[in-house]
DNA sequence: ATACATGTTAAAGTGAACTTTAAGTCAATA
DNA sequence: TATTGACTTAAAGTTCACTTTAACATGTAT
């Protein structure tokens, strides 16, 4: 059994022009077609395209994404190839996320800062960079705006 | 004392054309200029500079960035909004490493699923989904591909 | 005095990832 | 039989965040 681009489109909540231009751009050299040239998607291609959805999201570009799908088209040759890019890519999300939990303590603070500043009716409450009367954790963010 | 667009890309690590961009989009109405036009930024300059990073480095947009700094130029009055967008911005970061979590969950099954096809020299020892030889962590991949 | 580094501008170009448009094919339904 | 809806293509358009180019100004070093 097998799906037409309007059912995978809504099944996978992904537009059928992204489905079409990730095809043209080499990535799903796996579609097959009718007769009469309509895409047929079968249960392995869904599987296929959630996994480069899940790549997406991870921050691979689509040009990285076909390389990898099409070492996987190769075979067993590749085995190493893929390897190294998921394990190059897993060291990329670490480092994303490593950064983002500083931004997120950055967001923190200045949450705090308006928050007081709120209370206060002005933000020259934090004029005088107060350390007695700041949180401990947002010690390193004064004198830094 | 002051420095110049090429002291501040060197000191910050951003290209001048990229500093230029940011305001001719509006993003940085503070900037001095001395008699014959040329930018001279302030030390607090460089700290907004190096917090329009870090906000970009949480993902948002440059036209949200420059709607911030402008809350900012008008002073008191704007607290609230500003606190609602830093308030946003954190559950945006928050869900975003949310995600990457578990993209990277995604991916330590890939490297183990790499890991033991190069050992074995083929992907077909994943053939048959042995939930018994497969990693706890790993078994809700499975049948996934 | 001339060259050079650094600054300035406006405008055009880039690359990534799509989206939209226009024109056409085909199967099913009123 | 005519229309509708879903598919097809190629090509152009869009948005974001810059980057590059070209032409010119200015201050310092030789």
């Amino acid at each position: 059994m097998s799906f037409t681009i309007g059912e995978v489109a809504k099944m996978l909540n992904i537009p059928t022009s992204t489905i079409r231009y990730y095809e043209q751009e080499g990535m799903l050299t796996f579609i097959q077609r009718s007769d009469n040239g309509v895409r047929l998607f079968e249960e392995k291609d869904l599987e296929t395209l959630e996994f480069i959805e899940c790549l997406k999201k991870t921050g691979m570009p689509i040009k990285s994404i076909k390389q990898f799908l099409n070492y996987v088209s190769k075979g067993d040759s590749t085995i190493n190839e893929r390897l190294d890019m998921m394990k190059d890519q897993k060291n990329i999300v670490i480092q994303e996320i490593e950064q983002l939990k500083k931004m997120l303590e950055m967001l923190d603070y200045k949450c705090w800062y308006y928050e007081t500043a709120k209370k206060a009716g002005t933000c020259k409450i934090h004029e005088n960079n107060d350390f007695e009367n700041t949180p401990r954790k947002y010690n390193k963010f004064l004198n830094k705006s």
